[in-house]
DNA sequence: TGCTTGAATATAGCCAGGCTAACGAAATCA
DNA sequence: TGATTTCGTTAGCCTGGCTATATTCAAGCA
């Protein structure tokens, strides 16, 4: 009735690659250490975002103008919108929200006066620096303590993890 | 008015610790790796969360579920809304959902009468098993074509990354 | 010039998924 | 046994998505 290999889908890998049980228990310490690096940012990010009272599309949108911006573009509503892979009514209530908290101004677009320019507000620059400034410092401490070869042999393994699986694209 | 440092908070460390150009260049190029990873991860469980047509919490509730069932645990609607980090009364509705979908079944407790013991029916154990067990796969085989010093590496740096950061818990 | 078409944003109204407060039923404790 | 605590549910609210539609301006053309 309940079938314990359920979760571990691992066997047949295993098997085939001819792995003992040493590697096996490498591995998953591997990924044990995955999953609680994942679990520990997205905790994190709950933490971060409860403190500036944001959701998480609202704090991406953040994170994008502000990047955009420092970069000197006009960021418009339409660039959001498809930056954050939503609709444009949806990023008008967004920018809504995020007005209201004083993040940003509706300011005119220089050139076009059917369209916007957002502008991120002194204070929340400031504090988005403080507070993402603070996790982009550990992860870049974290590498920098690093040797050259293993720099680069955590970027190859990062690679391999993200690269083959864009496989599965489905519209 | 516009300060180009703005997405920069690097030179502080990077002038700390005395690291050359080149040091900075592969420390880059390890966060770029480590963000397109997370890009990808992300955008991966979009696809699948709306294949399965679930929300992301929906999502993580339905994998503790499988999960402590396949240990022959039996899972409460408390327990889940402790994992989850979400009021009971979330639950009572996630629950909701997730049996109108046919993803579980509310059963009696067998020893509390109070309490209800939650069920995945066995489509939706299967359909999870694929989903998530494709990208499972993919981590796993990422992290079997290390060698043995170079899995020593990555979970270092991994718990590097993760570890130290529990310190702004702020309630 | 004046008209038409398309682009950029906004509005209205719907649904999902959180929350708090209050409740009933069962367990537990004095 | 009676009081208290625990567990899940209900009711009602708010946020943040969506679609469909309206509004305003830009751009190309007769």
């Amino acid at each position: 009735m309940m079938d314990p290999r359920v979760m571990d889908p691992d066997q047949e890998i295993v098997h085939r690659s001819g792995m003992d049980d040493r590697d096996v228990d490498e591995v998953v310490r591997v990924l044990e250490a995955l999953r609680a690096w994942r679990e520990t940012e997205r905790r994190m990010s709950v933490v971060s975002r409860r403190y500036m009272k944001l959701g998480e599309t609202d704090m991406r949108a953040l994170r994008y103008i502000i990047a955009m911006q420092s970069h000197g573009r006009v960021v418009t509503p339409g660039a959001i919108a498809e930056h954050l892979g939503i609709t444009t009514a949806s990023t008008t209530k967004l920018i809504d929200r995020l007005a209201a908290g004083g993040h940003v101004l509706r300011s005119p677009h220089p050139s076009d006066r059917r369209s916007l320019a957002i502008e991120v507000t002194e204070d929340t620059r400031r504090a988005a620096r403080e507070t993402v400034g603070r996790s982009h410092a550990r992860r870049f401490t974290a590498a920098a303590r690093l040797t050259a070869q293993e720099r680069e042999v955590v970027t190859r393994f990062l690679h391999d993890l993200a690269g083959p699986g864009t496989d599965e694209e489905q519209t």
